[in-house]
DNA sequence: AAAGCTCTCAACCGCGCCGCC
DNA sequence: CGGCGGCGCGGTTGAGAGCTT
C-alpha cells in the first residue's frame, strides 16, 4: 500500500501553468506569503491545483530574483566542482548559486555540462583505456567510473581523488592547481582537517606540493587533525584520529598520504576491480571516480581562480548529514 | 516543405525527513 | 512513541521548440 496522494488529482489540473495561473498564485503570495502550507494555498488562492505544483511553479519561476538564461563560466565551474564534491545534491549546489534554482541547476548539467565533460572525458579515454569496473553495491555515483582510469593513469594528470571517511555522499574530488577541503563540523570547528597529496603516478613518485606551497590540497572529512601553516596548507594530518591506511601492494593506482611526515604512505585507491576499497580500520567509504575529463574540470575550476590573482585555493564546508543542509564554499 | 530527430526545461512523481499530535 | 501530514529533494517525463535530412 503506498502513501496516500497529497492531492485528489482527479481534481487539480497539471501541465503547464496559464499566465492567469502565475498571475493568481503570485498576487496571493505577495499578499498572504505560503501561510507555512502548500497543500491548502491552491484552494485559498482559487487554483485548481496541487500544492506541491504551486510550490513548484513558485520557487522554480515566480519568486523574485530568479535568474533564467545562460549560466556563466563562473557558474559552470562552481557547480563542477561541487558536484564533484558532492555530487547531485542539487539544492546545496543552488544555494551557491544566486539566483539560480536546484531544478535549473539539475537540468544544467543533465542536458550540457555533463556532455561536455563526458564528450571530453571520452577524447581523454581514448588516448588512454585501461578496464575499470565499478566498485560493488555502489549507490548512484556521481559518474560514471569507465573513464576514470585513464586519468588516474595519466602521468600528467596532477590531481588527487579522495573518499569521504564518513559520509555516505559522494566525496570524489579533483583537485589541480586548487585547494579542497571539506570539513563536516562547523567553520569555527574547522581544525582537525585531512588532506591528500595529488596522484601523480604509479610508482610512487609523488610530487611534493607539502613542501612546496598550498596547491594540490585536498581536504576532507572531520576527524582527522592537522595544523595549518600560515599560507593557508596543511602540514600534518592524521586522519580519523587513527591512520587510515590501506595497503594495497597490488592495486594498479596508488595515492600518498602526504602529511609533511609520512610521505608516500599508500591511501585507498584500489585498481584491483574485485576489490575496489579495502577497509582497514573502519569507516572508509568508497572512493569514486568522474567521467569527465580532467582538463575540462581543472579549467573550469582554476579559471575563475585565477583570475583571481590572490589565491587559487577553494574552500568547502559541508555536513554529510544531508538534514543539517549546511554547506559553505569559498575560496580565498 | 515536411517529416523525423534531438534538445531543453517545466512539471510531475515518489519518497525520505521532520514536526506535530 | 508511533502515526500522519506536509515539505523538500532528486529522478524522470513529456511537450514543444529547434535542428537536420
Amino acid at each position: 500500500m503506498g502513501r496516500a496522494p497529497c492531492c485528489d488529482k482527479a481534481n487539480v489540473k497539471k501541465g503547464p501553468w496559464s499566465p492567469e495561473e502565475d498571475s493568481k498564485l503570485k498576487d496571493y503570495i505577495e499578499k498572504f506569503g505560503t501561510g507555512g502550507n502548500w497543500i491548502a494555498l491552491p484552494h485559498k488562492a482559487g487554483l485548481k491545483r496541487c500544492g506541491k505544483s504551486c510550490r513548484l511553479r513558485w520557487l522554480n519561476y515566480l519568486r523574485p530574483n530568479i535568474k533564467h538564461g545562460e549560466f556563466s563560466d563562473e557558474e559552470d565551474r562552481i557547480i563542477c566542482t561541487l558536484f564533484a564534491s558532492i555530487g547531485s545534491r542539487w539544492s546545496i549546489i543552488a544555494a551557491q548559486l544566486p539566483g539560480r534554482t536546484d531544478n535549473d541547476i539539475k537540468n544544467y548539467w543533465n542536458t550540457k555540462l555533463k556532455k561536455k565533460l563526458m564528450a571530453m572525458a571520452s577524447h581523454q579515454s581514448q588516448r588512454k583505456s585501461v578496464p575499470f569496473s565499478s566498485p560493488p553495491n555502489h549507490q548512484s555515483p556521481p559518474l560514471s567510473y569507465n573513464s576514470l582510469s585513464s586519468l588516474y593513469k595519466d602521468s600528467s594528470a596532477d590531481f588527487s581523488i579522495c573518499f569521504d571517511p564518513i559520509s555516505p555522499i559522494p566525496s570524489n574530488l579533483l583537485a589541480t592547481n586548487s585547494s579542497f577541503l571539506f570539513q563536516t563540523q562547523e567553520p569555527a570547528l574547522l581544525n582537525p582537517l585531512q588532506y591528500y597529496h595529488p596522484l601523480k603516478d604509479n610508482n610512487n613518485n609523488c610530487s611534493s606540493s607539502s613542501s612546496s606551497g598550498n596547491n594540490n590540497l585536498l581536504v576532507f572529512g572531520s576527524e582527522a587533525s592537522c595544523s595549518s601553516n600560515s599560507d593557508g596548507s596543511c602540514s600534518k594530518i592524521s586522519y580519523g584520529g587513527s591512520k587510515e591506511i590501506i595497503k594495497q601492494e597490488e592495486m594498479g593506482f596508488q595515492g600518498f598520504i602526504s602529511n609533511g611526515y609520512e610521505e608516500n604512505q599508500k591511501f585507498m585507491l584500489s585498481g584491483d576491480l574485485n576489490q575496489w576499497t579495502e577497509k582497514v580500520t573502519g569507516y572508509f567509504g568508497e572512493t569514486l571516480a568522474l567521467d569527465y575529463c580532467l582538463e575540462d574540470v581543472k579549467q573550469l575550476i582554476s579559471s575563475s581562480s585565477s583570475s583571481n590573482n590572490s589565491s587559487n585555493n577553494y574552500y568547502f564546508l559541508t555536513d554529510e548529514n544531508k538534514t543539517r543542509e549546511k554547506f559553505m564554499y569559498y575560496y580565498y
